[in-house]
DNA sequence: GTCGGGGATTAGGCTAGGCTAATAAAGTAA
DNA sequence: TTACTTTATTAGCCTAGCCTAATCCCCGAC
């Protein structure tokens, strides 16, 4: 009825995705705060986000708190979706580091096609995660991924001396990928929490036989599963 | 010197890849044949050409004709060069039909970088042609692909009853690709010249024990080797 | 209350790419 | 030479995106 679904552009894409992973990580999405994190000025954001309001991609609420429709969130989980099978391909595949897999896969998922996302995901033996631990939208039990957070926790938040399984990696500082990737911390691998001392703001883990000091604020952005 | 080269848009790598491959076939390149091979208005057309022009990609002569500069042919290469292994990924690895790999390589080649597309070139063991036969910049022996012409005809050139050995395949139409890849008129099948109508503009041939007729406009666009 | 600051919005500009319609040039055929 | 056809070129318009420089607005601290 409506007729067919205009293609999105490549800011749009990047707005809808910068959307969903601030919804994903339960942070309140707001036209600045979207404009810091593209690297364009308010000015733009602003622009953006009322064009995506008026193609009915997302809502502003009165609050001015942006949230996705269900169109939206639609489309943002299939780029999602591209961009994190994009990133198993060039890991998996292609052996490509964590932190070279980002960008490229940013590059990547604008001109993947479902038949081709589809194909990658077969290759690829259907994946549920992307390389750092996130949930690829369409995969096995993905429905339920949001309420499965129940016994997940930030590192930041877990008792000394517990033995933790990392589940996910935060992925947009390239630097500290390339860190943790370097290091193992790594969906699936172990490690101890040693100490959290929280006067000076740092977290000492045991990964792999060695000791790693990171800051309270990186270990914020880890999830994990106690053991 | 010049600084760092601007990325180029999807629109100039469009004019880029069409100017090479109209090249690539001998043909001269014009405005108007632009135009009408990338589906935009003569004026667009001109307006993108004469950015190109003053970017450095591309010379117009004085009677109008198209070429590429130095610059413009090294990235023009470098977007074929994707292209092709886009396919090629596409064909021999997720098992994609011809027809269907080359418009989602379309989409595919901006995204992909050098990076990628050296991997893809390793991961598919260095292919030095794409499916349809089109050589892939870069690879091996990729240098002398434009004097090796010599033994190559087009179909319609052949003398009835010879014997030949298919080079390449047209690659713009879907619907003849489809055709020709269901009758395995393809790269490195041999097939029988049996009939040259000129007469009604038809050529018949045998390709694996099955006699199928074309016409000889399509038999002048398959490029094969006399055995 | 009032003031400061963070955001949102507006105003005004720019480029790339698209389009239509009109016009200018050529070249071709008659 | 004239007339037709193909191309090129201009003019004028439009949208998406981007930017800077004003405002404007609201909220919380003082």
């Amino acid at each position: 009825m409506a007729g067919v679904a205009k293609p999105t552009s490549v800011a749009t894409d990047d707005f809808l995705t910068t959307v969903f992973r601030f919804t994903e990580e339960g942070k309140p999405v707001i036209s600045a705060r979207l404009a810091e994190t593209l690297g364009v000025s308010p000015a733009t954001a602003f622009g953006t986000v009322r064009r995506m309001a008026r193609d009915g991609l997302i809502k502003v609420s009165r609050k001015k708190e942006i949230s996705l429709t269900v169109a939206g969130n639609r489309l943002a989980e299939e780029v999602i979706r591209r961009h994190r099978l994009a990133e198993r391909f060039l890991t998996d595949v292609l052996n490509f580091a964590w932190h070279k897999a980002y960008s490229e896969a940013h590059r990547l998922e604008h001109g993947i096609s479902h038949e081709v996302a589809d194909g990658l995901a077969a290759l690829l033996n259907n994946p549920t995660t992307c390389p750092h631990g996130y949930p690829i939208p369409g995969s096995d039990g993905y429905a339920n991924t949001r309420h499965v957070r129940s016994h997940l926790k930030s590192l930041d938040e877990v008792k000394e001396g517990t033995s933790v399984t990392v589940k996910r990696v935060p992925e947009e500082d390239v630097e500290l990928l390339q860190y943790l990737e370097e290091h193992n911390v790594s969906p699936s691998w172990t490690m101890k929490v040693l100490d959290v001392a929280d006067f000076k703001g740092t977290v000492t883990l045991e990964v792999d036989r060695h000791e790693i000091v990171i800051s309270t604020e990186t270990a914020s952005k880890i999830v994990v599963k106690p053991n």
